[in-house]
DNA sequence: CAGCTCTATCGAACCGGTTCGATTTAATCA
DNA sequence: TGATTAAATCGAACCGGTTCGATAGAGCTG
């Protein structure tokens, strides 16, 4: 690999002139410029990053965290980032968490040590530490999904209890009055935010929701699972599921479908959050989805903002909370 | 951030025994050691992976270069190499090509750049330069699910051609003649031996396939929803169709549905690769399924034996071959 | 006790860039 | 034309580690 100092020798300058040149052409003379050109392409330079990132204290690397790069949620999001970050000549490393926190703090550490030019951070957890940690950094970092409170940062995500709120709502108008929710794990912003809505719909309404109609499904295939088999053996059983996202609602319809339960003659289900093939699943779920494009734009606009401008790191944080949108399925019947 | 210098002088040694006290303390007395721990405890002193990267001219990092890390196949990959890669203090950085041989290249060249300590690469594409590009790095490289032929390296992926066999001589014992084959890119292997395992098949069993049942779906969405349309729009339809991959035949399932085709009463379809959700789409999908646990496994102990070991470096280059599995669903009926 | 070997530690160069004050060169003005 | 100023270039220190040959002291041998 040829170095700095390889083309100041071949141009006949020094290296800081070369530096110089590749970072502020218009600071060099038009002819130094091309000698140095013309030695940069004989050798075949090119600035070595780790060398660039110590003596800058800073790279040109993205850190993306998340619980699951798997889900297109996240997957979406992330490609919208990486396309901005491209043109803009930045590189998006992702890392996954698997949803532990104590992973997922070691990541954004790790990111930090590669000195990062900024963090997407979807937190999957927390603890008192680990928000001191995350305050502590002074790096340009957008959260976006889970607003947690004591990260004062940029938000991006979307209005997690209106989305609750239309789905229950449509049950309601539907004739619907023994809806169950299966939930998130209670300390996700998300999680809560829908289950508020869920709940305050119903109150609105005025109809009581029977407490064993609201159980735990942490978001997770196994614990959706194990949920909806204690709502369908109920002998009282609920006549809709709402589930607080995919992986719990389909889990729900898969107990559905293991215990001969027909969706929607039997029970109706509805979730939040879209899935990569809801299209061929029988029958096509009614579901609240989020603008995932639009929320990964915005995390990349505004990521690259505070990254490239100078005075866009001292700028207050700021909430983006985009509306989520209603879609249709034949998974919800009139009763 | 403390460097090793505060570490130095607090501890009243040099640097470069401290140095040595991290790297090798068994060449460090008891209590210099014990000095430099102290030390080291008191400032808080984290060693700069950058500048470590530097000076060694390489990291603790690992690349990990898919087409699509939303794929369940690769997700699953990414954590086994992931969980067994922490194990051994090396960090798995995630990319994503979007199958764009240009993006998949500038990626590698990025993790090179960052001086990685071995890379684990799913080729999506490739023209002879980029070949020689792979062939002139000298890192530790495992490429799996796509055998490139031109590139030397280990190598961990499925028996493609008997997939591809597996449906077909399942589709012919239940009596099918009319089967359609939904291909992927013609520079691919994974999609070439699949198609062969199927051509072969059929040809062995002295049955003709009718040219207009191959049809190229690109292992896309959209290019396989157009040529399973043209599959089905034919006057004289397969009776079954036979995806390349989970993609294409999902595609084939969502247009069979769009034009009231019933699976597998009018068409039954079979397809390679499990989805995520597969046990809820209606019917459930009959397939061959790679072993992605093993698959991982393989790859993160190839790749970190040819990482720590001396001479793990230059052994020579192997392959992996797995067996898939067939699964049965109630996609394909006896006719 | 001189001569030799080992062990512990050190100093300096190095990895490959950036940065900034100092210096040289060129252009402008009185 | 000499003084002044701006533009171009340079040198050296720096980022934060690693590495390796040199050195000093301890321990062993004859």
């Amino acid at each position: 690999m040829a170095t700095i100092r390889d083309v100041a020798k071949l141009a006949d300058v020094s290296v800081s002139t070369v530096s110089l040149a590749l970072s502020n052409p218009a600071r060099v003379s038009p002819k130094t410029l091309e000698k140095i050109r013309q030695a940069i392409a004989s050798v075949g330079f090119v600035a070595d990053p780790l060398a660039q990132s110590l003596a800058r204290g800073r790279s040109r690397m993205i850190g993306f965290v998340v619980g699951n790069v798997g889900n297109p949620f996240f997957g979406d999001i992330r490609r919208e980032l990486e396309n901005y970050a491209l043109d803009h000549e930045h590189f998006v490393v992702v890392t996954d968490s698997s949803g532990k926190t104590a992973r997922e703090r070691a990541m954004v550490e790790h990111l930090i040590g590669l000195k990062t030019a900024g963090l997407a951070l979807a937190p999957s957890g927390y603890d008192q530490e680990y928000l001191d940690f995350v305050a502590s950094l002074n790096v340009p970092i957008v959260c976006f999904d889970q607003k947690v409170a004591g990260i004062e940062r940029d938000f991006v995500g979307s209005d997690n209890y209106l989305a609750g709120a239309m789905l229950t709502e449509h049950l309601l108008q539907l004739g619907h009055r023994r809806i169950a929710f299966i939930t998130g794990p209670s300390h996700m912003h998300t999680a809560t935010e829908r289950y508020r809505g869920f709940a305050e719909t119903m109150a609105n309404a005025g109809v009581e929701v029977n407490s064993n109609f609201v159980v735990d499904g942490q978001f997770t295939r196994t614990a959706g699972y194990e949920a909806a088999m204690r709502l369908l053996i109920q002998p009282e059983r609920p006549t809709a599921i709402l589930g607080a996202n995919n992986t719990v609602a389909l889990s729900a319809l898969q107990a559905m479908q293991e215990l001969g339960f027909r969706c929607p003659e039997d029970i109706s289900l509805a979730m939040i959050d879209n899935v990569q093939w809801s299209s061929v699943i029988t029958p096509r779920i009614t579901m609240v989805v989020q603008d995932t494009l639009a929320l990964g734009g915005i995390i990349a606009r505004r990521l690259m903002h505070r990254i490239t401008n100078p005075q866009g790191a001292v700028e207050p944080p700021q909430d983006f909370v985009l509306t989520p949108k209603f879609v249709p399925g034949n998974s919800c019947r009139r009763i």
